[in-house]
RNA sequence: GGAGGGGUACCGAAGUGGCCGUAACGGGGUCGACUCGAAAUCGACUUGGCGGUGCGAGCCGCCACGUGGGUUCGAAUCCCACCCCCUCCGCCA
């Protein structure tokens, strides 16, 4: 969300977000709902500071043992058109809600200007993608000749878009996430978090999934508690409604928990395999930071991410999210994006960005600056650090061998029992 | 699921219709005094949001005692609904 005096005095610059964006937005009728919104919230509390000090001189009659009540017959008309006022203001300000709940993050300058995936910038490339003298299968045949995925069977148990790994193929899965959070939390200084899998709606406005994306989550039937797309939610909700020291910035926590997501609109995409899935394992990076660091953090959370794929020996390159292709809330994104030999092209792994103040003004999410002893808005940043369940896909294509055997990156077998190849029983 | 207790500021906690929301009292924190320094002691300061105004430090006003409604000239206090926490019982990994 927007602070509505930026909204207020930037409406060019909004205007232009929105352009940018290709966004369908309009701030039609913004200025003039704010007018008459703070309008009649300067009468209502004139209003209200007479009805103050005439009950106050009130309280002070009947100690006396005065008389007061003409003074609480005049009060009783003043008490009505307060009434009467106040039933004016919700509808105005539920008006204005409407508009900053729906105007997107404003992108940052660097953020390239662009239609679609298209236009994304790739600002660097890593590995170079093995050539191989076989015929290269996908991960669905690999894992399914090593019987390590089965997805008919995870089909009869919950459905289409779900995958039941086994044997040494749920191992690796394991191995990957017991990798990432280590790496992350002994040499990059995240705290492991294990939060719930399951977080209630103002958690979800909190960091901008509701009110407008609510068709892309699973909702538990008859209660408030929606399951988490991602561990952003329960992780950077972990701050919300609190005033944080100053001294206690940035705020590094990482957290592996599944993600579940509805997936309504992407029917036909990508429906073979475990690529976009109901459910899938993350391991996440969560950063709540001063603004003047924001920028600087989002570049070491991305380099973060990548160590990960450096180590796993996995080809990636890194794009910047045009401006058309940036989420809501985010002002720059990067994706990572992960060579897949079997479609013969880089697909995403990984998406960190910088929220800058968006999802802390929803949030509540602030800090005391020592300097001044005011509070101010921190700034939230995340990204995959990685989605494993791609992980899993790419480390199969990648390093598959002519035998069908998949060799498993030195990285990854101190966490698989000494394994190096996931081979045919 | 049943019974009971509770939610007030950074923490604990008092307050049961007006003199109580920069909110008693205790603790903590910051600054200052004393000291060679520290401890102890003494003093001052220490909630957040919104609106208005000013170039600005600021000033004026409004709102908030878990959340949302209601009663009243006036609500932390009375009424209704909901949320959360704690204790005991039942069930349970």
């Amino acid at each position: 969300m927007l602070d509505v005096k930026f909204v207020r005095e930037n409406i060019p610059a909004v205007e232009e977000a929105l352009r940018r964006r290709r966004s369908a937005v309009s701030l039609e009728g913004f200025v003039d709902i704010d007018r008459k919104r703070r309008e009649l919230m300067a009468k209502t509390e004139v209003l209200r500071a007479e009805r103050n000090t005439a009950s106050e001189e009130i309280g002070r009659l009947r100690r006396e043992k005065k008389d007061a009540s003409a003074l609480m017959e005049k009060m009783k008309d003043v008490a009505a058109r307060i009434k009467e006022m106040e039933t004016g203001l919700p509808e105005l300000e539920r008006q204005m809600e409407e508009f900053l709940l729906n105007i997107p993050n404003v992108p940052d300058s660097s953020v390239p200007d662009g239609s679609g995936e298209e236009d994304n910038a790739v600002v660097r490339t890593w590995g170079t993608p093995a050539t191989y003298s076989f015929p290269v299968k996908d991960h669905v045949d690999i894992g399914e000749d090593l019987d390590i995925l089965d997805f008919e069977r995870a089909a009869k148990i919950a459905g289409g878009r779900f995958c039941l790994s086994k044997g040494a193929g749920a191992l690796l899965e394991r191995a990957l996430i017991n990798f990432m959070l280590d790496v992350h939390t002994r040499e990059h200084g995240y705290t492991e978090m294990l939060p719930p899998f399951m977080a209630n709606s103002a958690s979800f406005f909190g960091t901008g999934q509701l009110p407008k994306f609510e068709e892309d989550l699973f909702r538990v039937a008859g209660t408030d508690y929606f399951l988490v797309p991602t561990a952003e939610v329960p992780v950077t909700n972990i701050v919300r409604d609190e005033i944080l020291p100053g001294d206690s910035l940035p705020l590094k926590m990482t957290a592996y928990t599944p993600c579940f997501r509805a997936e309504a609109g992407s029917y036909g995409k990508d429906v073979r395999g475990m690529i976009r899935q109901h459910q899938f394992n993350k391991v996440e990076l969560v950063k709540i930071c001063r603004p003047e660091d924001s920028w600087a953090e989002l570049e070491s959370l991305t380099a973060d991410a990548e160590v990960i794929l450096r180590r796993l020996g996995l080809p990636y390159r890194a794009v910047a999210l045009c401006t058309a292709d940036l989420g809501f809330s985010s002002a720059k994104t990067y994706d990572l994006e992960v060579w897949l030999p079997s479609q013969n092209r880089y697909r995403e792994i990984s998406s960190c960005s910088n929220f800058t103040d968006f999802q802390a003004r929803r949030a509540k999410i602030r800090y005391r600056d020592g300097a001044s002893g005011k509070t101010r808005l921190a700034h939230t940043l995340n990204g995959s650090a990685l989605a494993a369940g791609r992980t899993v896909v790419a480390i199969l294509e990648n390093f598959q061998q002519e035998d069908g055997s998949v060799v498993i990156p030195e990285v990854l077998r101190p966490y698989m029992n000494g394994m190096e190849r996931i081979s045919k029983r």
